[in-house]
DNA sequence: TTGAAAGCGCTAACAC
DNA sequence: GTGTTAGCGCTTTCAA
């Protein structure tokens, strides 16, 4: 229903030149004197003409443009992260494809094999399940750059991410200095085969003199502060009772809160909670929340260079991981 | 540095056929016998081939690709709706490209030149500012699908939004049933020509009997929490004292309320406090928070199916404007 | 300094 | 039933 754009043979015709000199002028090629390309700029303007990039991406095989995989755009440091992604990438002249797995692995496959179809340069994908990560694998091992962003050990991927299990040990640590017994972990990945923040806080019972011997595992079958705050009867009905709870996302962590609040369980004497990823809804929440920070700009800067990086050498680089250590933030929750 | 991907060549020398045989068997052409079509199938299975979308855009002339612009993708309620959008169009078979321009007229332009470059089938845009849509203007009438998440009377687009205009009147006849007289409209866009909150606002001053004659209008200069935090103070010291607020977003509202609960104004007694989006900040925030609720599910559905419409119409469509009335949500902040 | 020709991987029109 | 040819809009040799 579209009007034909211009292309270089009208602009080749309109001055008398050749496609190919066009072509060469338009891309301020030494070649052309600057009169001529001076010309062929002008009527290039006139007829207002874009260059058609599917038609440069086939003879190039290069489309400048990386595929974006996340689990939940709706986790606002995920959120964020893509933002920031996505501005680094346009800086650096790279056009985003994305999608959301919503933490099915048949979705994050059928994500990835429509970008391959698509020819996009590279991925970047935050992947559902930190154990079922073959099909990524394979789009590395046939020469196709690929980074996570999660911490996957020995995966032979690149990786960029915060270090969950050195941020669950902190705020296990954190908790158990405050003279926490029973701790219950509320994670709705655990189940699903991301162990790492479980991992974590076992860690942190080793380490630490006189902590408690284990850590109960809560699974609140969803992230939201209403899964948080669904679930929060049933942690209070653990015995021993708990008096603490370290979430693994804000949003289940005020969701909790919530409920305390209406329920007449006060915090932090009655129930510590800390959450995780530093949301800003974690400072204005229902209560000023604990919480182990998402370094989301350093996350999000490494990992536009390094799939830049992955994209433009021309050797196969060796995987690289990055981690970054997260720091607590202590508020009132805890 | 990646392995060159295979081609239908590939598939047509290790099955015999000829390139044209094996495009249509691929494709489940009735015209390749049943036998034929295993036999490639198999083999393209064998080789791992996918088709190269590049190329096959090239000569379809479509990429089944949408370009969507956003402003602010931090704001929960858009968000959603990326989410929401990306969902559809995948069901739908088309991927999207994604680019936020961050409230500038700049980078939004800049995103959609991109986005025509890239040739994309369409574009879903929500822009930044309501007075300057030339650019949107001059792709729908170079015939490109374009379709608005704003409601932009007039103009000659498609739209699919929610009636602000309508939502700030329900907002402020809602505030002045409660018997608020001084009322400011907390509202960062308002100075850079997006004034139908503001229009919205002014007709519910008309309807309402006994209601105040005017509206003081704050700019947060921002539309985080942290922004309604700070600007809490320079709200209550507008002379007359204000007893109400209604903020265009529920995190500038959140961020009022959490000065008030800082500093001993109570809410709703002190300060009644709407806010926009019905996001779950404003049901699990630190007050419970009236809003206005934004039906992300239907804006993207509507949005999506509009988009399709104009992508396959063979002819060209007249604009329709699709407007939600949205409904005021409760809770204990007014 | 400029142009002609081939080719990127695919689809479509038309033969055979 | 299957193959040949041309062409999508661009870039890239290679010639002139």
């Amino acid at each position: 229903m579209s009007r034909p754009r211009p292309r270089l043979k009208e602009i080749a015709e309109a001055t008398g030149f050749s496609v190919n000199t066009v072509s060469l002028a338009l891309r301020a090629s030494d070649r052309i004197p600057e009169k001529t390309r001076d010309l062929i700029m002008q009527e290039a303007e006139r007829q207002n003409y874009f260059p058609n990039q599917i038609a440069r991406s086939l003879t190039k095989r290069a489309t400048h443009t990386i595929g974006l995989v996340l689990t939940d755009i709706m986790n606002p440091t995920i959120t964020l992260t893509a933002r920031s992604i996505e501005r680094l990438l346009a800086n650096a002249g790279y056009g985003v494809m994305f999608a959301t797995s919503d933490n099915s692995l048949e979705n994050e496959k059928k994500a990835m094999a429509r970008f391959q179809s698509h020819q996009v340069d590279g991925i970047i994908v935050y992947p559902t399940n930190r154990s079922k990560i073959r099909h990524i694998q394979a789009a590395r091992d046939a020469g196709f750059p690929v980074l996570a962003l999660a911490d996957l050990p020995d995966s032979g991927l690149d990786v960029v991410a915060m270090d969950d299990r050195v941020g669950a040990e902190t705020a296990v640590m954190h908790l158990i200095a405050r003279g926490h017994k029973n701790i219950v972990l509320l994670d709705g990945a655990f189940g699903s085969g991301n162990t790492e923040k479980f991992d974590g806080a076992q860690n942190a019972l080793k380490r630490a003199k006189n902590g408690p011997a284990s850590i109960a595992v809560v699974d609140p079958k969803g992230n939201s502060s209403a899964h948080g705050y669904a679930v929060a009867a049933t942690i209070l009905k653990q015995t021993p009772r708990p008096t603490a709870v370290y979430a693994t996302t804000d949003a289940l962590a005020i969701g909790v809160a919530r409920w305390c609040l209406e329920n007449e369980v006060s915090i932090p004497e009655d129930l510590a909670i800390v959450g995780c990823d530093n949301s800003e809804v974690s400072e204005f929440g229902s209560t000023p929340l604990t919480t182990i920070n998402y370094a989301s700009d350093e996350v999000s800067q490494k990992a536009v260079e390094r799939i830049i990086a992955l994209i433009e050498s021309e050797t196969r680089l060796a995987p690289k991981t990055l981690l970054f250590e997260p720091r607590i933030v202590v508020r009132k929750s805890s």
